[in-house]
DNA sequence: CAAATACTTTACGTTTACGTAAACTTTATC
DNA sequence: GATAAAGTTTACGTAAACGTAAAGTATTTG
């Protein structure tokens, strides 16, 4: 009893929060390859583990081909040759400039909404010094409109 | 002659490497509002600098509509009213739970092409070491088959 | 001024990633 | 043993994001 072998879908489903029909699709694109009894699908934990890498790789913008091409490509790695092996490292390498390109990306975003964090902040501020001002108007002047530029 | 003001499709087009097509179908759905002189379209800096966070959106998985609404929240937001500033500070703060969620997911992904590597690397060493074993056998015991576990 | 070049609209086609419904079988439950 | 619950296949439908002609306009260039 050490981790549970084998799932049914429904179980999957539940776990990833996927519906049982994106499951069966992932099957027929052959990312997943569950075994049967009678036709009642048996996932293992390695088709668990799949699961889990092409919704994550989902969330990193990944086509499921990508994915696709990602599991093959690791699976003829195991065969040991090392035509396979010499292959997955180039393609590891070409994945991780995407991934820089990613955390780029990324730090621009964040870079982005702290300054567009910071005018709202900004603006809410003075919306809040106006509303003292009309309550408190201590000094005169048109204080009405037309304030920027 | 500060930046260039304006630009033609091509111009973009080819600065980002997308397609004609492409922009025209962002300014179709209102990501993109080129002025028109003629019927030619004329885009801003302003378009360019648009079209720049459509394609990083497209990298970060987003949307083409999840990144319309965020345009059309930040214009709003420039009404400067105080429900708008509270609504893109509220959605400021649920996309950046999102691009946490991307570190994560790129960190996890790095530690697997991380060990994926070292597999790799393992593996060839071992075809090394088998290919010097083969040009020069210094001892004997059976050397051809099964080594591993 | 004719031909090439750049732009346009209109519109049907395509791929990806499922949604949704219909019609069955198998297994569990009352 | 009826019926609900969970599974299945088959198949048509759909939204997103363009691709790909087709046919026309506008401008530039030899």
């Amino acid at each position: 009893m050490v981790k549970k072998e084998t799932y049914s879908i429904s179980e999957l489903a539940k776990e990833f929060d996927v519906t049982t029909r994106s499951i069966r699709f992932y099957e027929d694109q052959e990312l997943l390859k569950p075994t049967r009894r009678g036709q009642t699908r048996i996932f293992s934990s390695k088709d668990r583990v799949r699961l889990k890498l092409i919704l994550r790789g989902k969330r990193m913008g990944f086509s499921l081909s990508e994915t696709k091409e990602l599991f093959d490509l690791w699976d003829e790695t195991l065969s040991g040759n090392e035509k396979q092996l010499l292959l997955m490292l180039d393609t590891l390498s070409r994945k991780r400039a995407q991934l820089e390109q990613q955390k780029n990306d990324i730090a621009m975003a964040e870079m982005e909404m702290d300054t567009a964090e910071a005018r709202c902040r900004e603006a809410l501020a003075d919306l809040e010094q106006k509303k003292k001002d009309q309550k408190m108007p201590a000094n005169d002047e048109e204080s009405t409109t037309a304030e920027q530029k």
